[in-house]
DNA sequence: TGGGACCATATGGGGGTCAATGGGATTTGG
DNA sequence: CCAAATCCCATTGACCCCCATATGGTCCCA
């Protein structure tokens, strides 16, 4: 598998820590990802963690605008004051910070999340909800993928 | 055959797997898909599984918006974040694993539904109300298939 | 036409392997 | 020098490979 795909729920232990699930380590080893940039998700209440291009692409994003436009200057903020370099322990554990769980209401278990190029760290009953609520209005707009 | 066709009911056993029909299985030896992209139906309380390239042409939809928009993000959220790509072991059974059982209400039969370019997976008394309700629909709009 | 051999599919379970988890020991940073 | 982060090892339990058994249908022949 080369992308994160599917969503699982563990458990974080007694010193704050949480197992990244092995299919998605199994990616990170195969796309050489050895840091994991993360940043504040622009929509949902999640945490995305991808590899370094992620920046970087983001950063090709503003670098395409007028630097001293507004847009600009908030997208820095929220890539550059809302994303952070982390990296995994020796069994693919993370420690959960305060960074996490203050923005994603995370307590006691995380929910990994798959987006493709990147995962997502979710409160397992916010992800639940969201997912419903998508599921809902697509139902609502007729819309079906494919 | 080289569709997904008809339905049938199996049994779980006690370590959680079921047999895929035979039928199914053939299918998918012809169409030689190994394996198998499954994800939470956007209408129904069931399991849909079928080739990789059912993924693809999702992310091809995808692509074709805003990557950076709530869109995007949204259906991302739903095939990536609620897909699952599966293996059957060598018998032709497949796990069920809490990731169907909470979405299906799945508990110790699965009904298999064929859908021609897939197959469903799903609680036998919801498929069979389902079922039911679609028909009487038409019924009443005085539709005939055909 | 009825019985029985034969075959394919569904089902049951032993046992090895690996991932998730828990916790002591050691290092690092302030 | 203390607290927190990381290393390292042990335990547990889930999943998967492999082989055995049950079940039901079809075909053949007397």
């Amino acid at each position: 598998m080369n992308r994160f795909l599917s969503h699982a729920t563990n458990r974080i232990d007694a010193k704050g820590r949480v197992s990244v699930p092995s299919s998605f380590r199994g990616v990170l080893a195969k796309l050489d990802i050895r840091e994991l940039y993360c940043f504040q998700d622009f929509v949902f209440p999640a945490i995305s963690a991808g590899g370094p291009e992620l920046l970087d692409r983001f950063e090709r994003q503003i670098a395409g605008e007028d630097p001293f436009s507004p847009q600009a200057n908030e997208m820095s903020l929220l890539i550059h004051g809302g994303g952070v370099f982390m990296k995994l322990d020796q069994e693919g554990r993370l420690m959960v910070t305060d960074f996490i769980r203050d923005f994603t209401g995370i307590t006691n278990e995380v929910t990994f999340v798959g987006r493709a190029d990147h995962f997502q760290l979710w409160a397992p009953q916010v992800f639940q909800e969201a997912q419903a609520a998508a599921r809902q209005e697509r139902r609502l707009r007729g819309l079906r993928p494919g």
